[in-house]
DNA sequence: CACGAAACGATCATATACAATCAGATACAA
DNA sequence: TTGTATCTGATTGTATATGATCGTTTCGTG
């Protein structure tokens, strides 16, 4: 079995039972205790899953808090220490008053936790991000209209007449299923549609990447490298990996995940 | 056997099972491990499948709809008997598959749990309204774009270029701060700028208003009775208070809150 | 508080997967 | 037929994954 296949398994275990033991899965898996804790670990490192001694568990929680007041409440930060780390790098470029757009993914969503203090005006087209920045921020938000697609849970309009026409943000924060000397990939239409529009709407594209999507590649380019003025990845890069962007002219931030991990401790 | 011929039977291997090894694929093509390697590289480089460690995977995994989950959860209903007797009333004048749109508001709010089954299309400027359809409902659900207003939380642009221009609604469901002879009244002009976009965006125009709102009055007036079609009370409605409107020529329902606390309490 | 069992992380040897290289096979054109 | 280009399979060295082992930590129980 691969290890791709076994990972799909747990998650789908968790996901029916909302918790699993490593028991368990050591007659369904037919791997050793050693592989499946490994599978764990690093399902728990991408924050698919959480892991609990003796086995794992379901990132959502089960009994979900309530609190009257607001309309909704945010779940666990399912942000993973190079998420983390890499939004907190990006916050760090933002400057108060400023507008700034924010594309839907898991990478930017992290960067909402950072935004908590600022007085921006924000554009989004995910609705989580929106629905996290109305809860604990006082930032201004602007939704472009659209339909909600589920899969990736972002907002679009199949039409051009669009309310982002009269937006324009200083800078564009986007993650990407695949960062390489083409640009940005993409592997659903879909994404690729919006982040398009969303490219239209500033002049600084600043693109959010962990170091495995360095590797990655995909059918969709959604833009060349040439539109990219900043990159920010982690420490997991090789500094071969980034000379390619680097010649192209684009400035290169890399996040320390360690650094993350110990301002992570001290909170 | 021809490298095309490998190339679309690993697709579709890839496709019907959404991941392949390398071993399964070295006894289906009779090639060996070099060549299942090269065309699975080559397709990964196409985009058409991705390659992963021991084989090949579909571009868009199972599991993907995880990658964003839900980043809230929604608050306890604060609707009152009254708001939940005229919501379950509003639920039964729709029929599946149709459009229709929802205004924001506390009323128009409690709506959404009596959709829960249906399979429509919906249009509502209400941040929570659509958060919580978005949790609890399989519905389309598509918003017009703008900025979030944080006191009524609801979705409203300054500009014309609405994305909503392209939404027709069979009924559209609003609240009001009051109603009476003079037609649909509130106090807040944003609310009143909201809802009379969405008044030229449908037909049907169905007030959803608790028998307190018959009595209270305002400075604004949204829209005369001649736009209402149906509007829908609760049992403390006195009879003369809903004669204005039947003679204007527009059906009224009164929903029993009794039978409402019945139902509730079977539950 | 002490104890034992279970779970854990680290380490290591082995197994497996990998990319790179090369030589032979095949297809095609002159 | 000959020459060339391409494809294929074998081989190699390297990178990565796996399972066994062992010492440590954690948890529950007495």
């Amino acid at each position: 079995m691969l290890e791709r296949e076994r990972h799909s398994l747990i998650l789908k275990l968790v996901e029916e039972r909302s918790i699993v033991s490593v028991g368990d899965l050591l007659d369904l898996l037919g791997a050793s205790e050693a592989t499946i804790r490994r599978d764990i670990n690093t399902l728990a490192e991408r924050g698919e899953v959480k892991r609990i001694r003796g086995g794992a568990e379901a990132v959502r929680p089960r009994h979900q808090p309530h609190l009257v007041g607001m309309p909704f409440v945010l779940s666990q930060d399912i942000s993973v220490p190079q998420k983390r780390a890499i939004a907190r790098a990006a916050s760090e470029l933002i400057t108060p008053g400023e507008s700034i757009i924010i594309n839907g993914g898991t990478t930017t969503f992290a960067l909402v936790e950072f935004l908590a203090d600022h007085d921006l005006d924000i554009l989004t087209n995910s609705f989580p991000i929106a629905a996290k920045l109305l809860a604990t921020s006082r930032n201004r938000i602007t939704l472009p209209g659209g339909t909600i697609f589920r899969e990736q849970n972002i907002v679009l309009s199949p039409f051009d007449n669009d309310t982002i026409e009269n937006f324009w943000g200083n800078k564009l924060f986007t993650g990407c299923y695949g960062l390489n000397r083409f640009g940005i990939m993409e592997a659903d239409p879909l994404v690729v549609q919006a982040q398009t529009k969303l490219l239209k709407r500033t002049e600084d594209v600043i693109v959010m990447a962990d170091s495995s999507k360095l590797r990655q590649k995909s059918a969709m380019i959604v833009t060349g490298l040439d539109r990219i003025s900043t990159i920010i990845t982690d420490d997991g890069a090789r500094a071969e990996e980034l000379d390619v962007f680097k010649t192209a002219g684009i400035k290169v931030i890399v996040a320390s995940v360690r650094a993350e991990d110990e301002l992570q401790k001290l909170a």
